[in-house]
DNA sequence: AACCCGGCCAACCGCCCCTTA
DNA sequence: CTAAGGGGCGGTTGGCCGGGT
């Protein structure tokens, strides 16, 4: 039924990239650029599969890419737009270009998740407090009295290290203009809507509640779907719009409409209610408090 | 000091969708 | 129209690391 695994080839290496096969692969997509991902491995002699090599370059040699550290308005664009998106990871990347899809699902896993959790709990009467339906957490509880979050964890082996791999090889890309020939084209990322959205939210409600009950909001987001579509693009690979899709496989070419936007298509209301709402740094602020309040008796 | 346990995250796996021949 | 191939995406895994005992 389902195609045969296209790593299945004996010889085909796994496991953790190393400095020499990131340089590989970065300077053969500055002289190629990215995509024909199937003819990387045999063009570079790589023994790696094309996913293993697209992967690596998307999510962590991508020049702009942002690692580590998530701001409380990242934060809330992700609480947000989990809430109203699900899991569609790379969607809710396209709302933060210079976040990967694998760094948001990691995060949202690791921390906003359990963040959430507390927060409900703190929330709810304790006889509820046992009642997870309303975030439609798939897990088990487990730890009942989980630790504290242990943000921005360091490890000093290559591949942790990689938040400064796109800034060592910046050198590699910086000689070749062809990859970021283009202020928003599909290679550089971490340009304006993240910065946009970043210098527009100003403001916004603090009732708490607004950030965890978006079920009103999803039909919205069906509709958001069927006609536009996730009229963003970020400015990284992730392309939700099959017409961008097919533009930026015929590669480059500033394809964007979104560039050129300048022409900026009208904000839709997904993209307002995220800009009027992710003000949502202030929210996830409030629920730091919230969960800390715990601790300081 | 040694061991255990849990958290974190990079990378893999497998399915799905789209394109192309 | 259909089948095959490639790429994209979401879920899951496994190894490393730090904290606790």
């Amino acid at each position: 039924m389902g195609r045969p695994p296209c790593c299945d080839k004996v010889g085909i290496k796994k496991g953790p990239w190393t400095p020499e096969e990131d340089i590989i692969l970065v300077s053969y997509i500055q002289e190629h650029g990215p995509g024909n991902w199937r003819s990387v491995p045999t063009n570079t002699g790589l023994m790696r599969c094309s996913k293993s090599c697209r992967l690596r370059w998307t999510n962590y040699l991508r020049p702009g890419i942002k690692r580590g550290n998530f701001t409380p308005h990242e934060e809330g664009m992700i609480i947000h737009l989990q809430a109203l998106l699900g899991n569609k990871w790379a969607a809710i990347a396209s709302y933060l270009p210079q976040r990967t899809d694998n760094d948001i699902k990691n995060y949202w896993n690791t921390h906003l998740k359990k963040k959430l959790r507390k927060f409900q709990s703190a929330m709810e009467p304790p006889s509820m407090a046992g009642d997870e339906k309303s975030l439609d957490f798939a897990e088990s509880e487990t730890g009942a009295g989980s630790s504290n979050l242990k943000l921005n964890q360091t490890s000093s082996s290559y591949a942790s290290s990689t938040e400064n791999i796109s800034r060592l090889l910046q050198g590699w890309m910086r000689s070749s203009p062809k990859i970021n020939n283009n202020n928003n084209n599909s290679d550089s990322i971490g340009s304006c809507s993240a910065a946009a959205n970043n210098d527009l939210i100003s403001h916004g409600d603090d009732q708490l509640e607004s950030i965890l009950s978006f079920e009103n909001m999803k039909d919205v987001a069906l509709m958001e779907k069927s006609t536009s579509k996730a009229t963003f693009q970020d400015s990284g690979e992730k392309i939700i719009n099959p017409e961008r899709k097919q533009k930026a496989d015929n590669n480059n070419n500033n394809i964007d409409d979104n560039n050129n936007n300048n022409s900026n298509p009208p904000l839709s209301f997904l993209e307002k209610w995220l800009l009027d709402e992710s003000s949502s740094a202030a929210q996830v602020e409030e629920i730091d408090q919230m969960m800390e309040l715990p601790s300081i008796f």
